[in-house]
DNA sequence: TTGTTTTATTGCAATATTACGATAAATGCT
DNA sequence: AGCATTTATCGTAATATTGCAATAAAACAA
């Protein structure tokens, strides 16, 4: 069907689903990793540096957007983006938790 | 066209990419968590414990193993899936590496 | 052997995602 | 005003994902 049944999951489960949807796909982990790289905030060069068309670059800082992990500022013609500090901290710690779950029986299999 | 350019990426961008891609279906985090709370390995019960159809949770079993996140025992009829202690360590310390990037200007936009 | 139980596979329908051309919107420049 | 630059949105085509009924496969029990 392709429609995930939210309604089964707990809220949590159902926030790292979206989380970890965002880091899904290769080009928005490196336009994460760009942001990350960089020294100053990126505007346009992100369609040159991923060889993506500039509308898919748009519809994918679009969803980091909406998820909070990025932000973007206008500046004059151009979009200044770079990655939300808060919001990247209460995400990476979601993450971990759910990283960090002791493993019960190492040698049951 | 709903197909990644994995071309355009380096190995480790596609890698994670992967990686998060499993997390990214609330069943395979229930799946997960499920696998992480009961002391014992879990057998066949993650069908009653989530509301899906036994073929759908196979699937997702499928796409844990595949990645090795997963490992399955045959016993008898039944199958004994439990997490793989090493493939959980190593994914782990891949997106650790990922989400503890430092952020270069907070006060950038 | 026959039936039961459990899991995997197949086939298919419904929905989601990805990518991009065309175009719009906003700003700056001359 | 007219034009260039940059980004967002729309529309659409191609592919991927999800879910399940039906069925197969494998092991056990009587």
């Amino acid at each position: 069907m392709g429609l995930a049944k939210t309604a089964l999951y707990t809220k949590e489960q159902n926030e790292l689903a979206l989380i970890a949807k965002a880091f899904g796909h290769p080009a928005r982990v490196a336009i994460l990793q760009y942001l990350f790289k960089i020294e100053r905030c990126v505007c346009g060069d992100l369609v040159n540096e991923i060889g993506l068309a500039q509308p898919t670059i748009s519809q994918h800082l679009k969803e980091l957007k909406h998820l909070g992990l990025i932000k973007g500022n206008i500046e004059g013609t151009r979009v200044c983006y770079c990655i939300d500090p808060e919001n990247w901290k209460n995400m990476k710690s979601i993450m971990k938790d759910f990283l960090d779950q002791d493993i019960p029986n190492p040698d049951c299999c």
